[in-house]
DNA sequence: CCGAATAGCAAACGACTGTTTGTCTAAATG
DNA sequence: CATTTAGACAAACAGTCGTTTGCTATTCGG
């Protein structure tokens, strides 16, 4: 008799743990944190809602580590695009554009980042904000580059770009502007919008 | 004997579901639409939970509720300040400057329409998606009056005016810019940020 | 002053929440 | 090959969710 249908390989890589958090990250950004249930994770990917908790210690720990996956991801994206640029104006461009392809083009984790706000987690919330503040530590030299008037506020300026970026994720359609774009006019507004 | 000290009053007027509105505008802000549960919202009135249903059909109308009077309350502020203002500039700043004291000095009613997600609410999405719009019409004659350069793209403005303006309640705090001083800078730094 | 409508209480409904426990099997290790 | 271990199942835990129902006391219109 042949052996039983189910359960016929369980390779001892990450492969499971990956499919959790690609469908926490899918879950989280679709339908935030708290409307995500573990049981919805665990059955989208032929799992117990029990099972989860060899892999991860709380639905909490598992947003942690979506987080640091999305924070990872869109980090390597903006320094690397940073390195390829020469003069500070092309640098904080580059930055937007890697920074919004990331967030716009690419998988659902640095959605997560922007859908997901550390109080919707207590427990993880200090963790969490780190995560978001090494982040953004990213553009603090971009910015402190750019040949601005005496007098700009460059902090202000620091929240204007993250937040202008990030509310992108609300209104962009894949049939509009391209990523690429949205950057371009982006800055092309912030240095020079009066005629 | 006096009479039983609990129920002494029972006004016909409006001022249990005022209070209601009150805390779950509150809870909203503070929590998130999921994670604000009746319970919460009722037991902090010193209600049962059943006993919302009295004035609201359910969560998702009272959520709607809420979403109304924050965009009546900001919708006002804007309009009325807007009516004050002379030259195209001043009257976006003036737009600027009441959306931003509306969403970070007044009530709680305004910052909800902000944190909580149309998509949170299924079944009243297209009623909040419909309030939205209806406040960020107000917004698109000010765009259009700007004297901009030829190629300016004015819809794209709007969407970046928008999300600017809304992020700043991520980090805003009591002790650093005034609201109007963060309108003021966001404006200039639109007119002429590169030296 | 009486009948109708209101707005609460009290209690429960079924469904769902995150998490824990114990067991079993397949794979990795020595 | 023998032993350990990781990962999943099966089942249940106590608690909370939004909502419904039946009832009672109050308030208002005629």
């Amino acid at each position: 008799m042949a052996p039983a249908a189910n359960q016929i390989r369980r390779p001892r890589s990450d492969s499971r743990r990956r499919a959790l958090l690609d469908e926490a990250a899918w879950l989280f950004r679709q339908k935030g944190y708290h409307a995500t249930s573990v049981r919805h994770v665990c059955s989208a990917v032929g799992m117990l809602p029990g099972s989860l908790y060899s892999h991860f210690a709380s639905k909490e720990d598992l947003l942690v580590a979506v987080y640091e996956a999305g924070i990872a991801e869109i980090s390597e994206a903006v320094t690397g695009a940073v390195a390829e640029a020469g003069d500070p104006w092309a640098r904080f461009e580059a930055a937007c554009t890697a920074h919004l392809e990331a967030l716009l083009k690419s998988s659902d984790y640095p959605q997560v980042v922007v859908r997901v706000l550390p109080e919707d987690a207590p427990g993880a919330k200090d963790r969490l904000v780190l995560l978001r503040d090494s982040y953004e530590a990213i553009f603090v030299p971009l910015i402190a580059e750019l040949p601005l008037n005496d007098g700009a506020d460059r902090g202000f300026l620091l929240r204007l770009v993250i937040g202008s970026l990030n509310s992108t994720t609300t209104w962009f359609r894949p049939s509009g502007d391209s990523p690429r774009t949205i950057a371009r006019k982006f800055v092309t507004t912030l240095r020079e919008a009066a005629g």
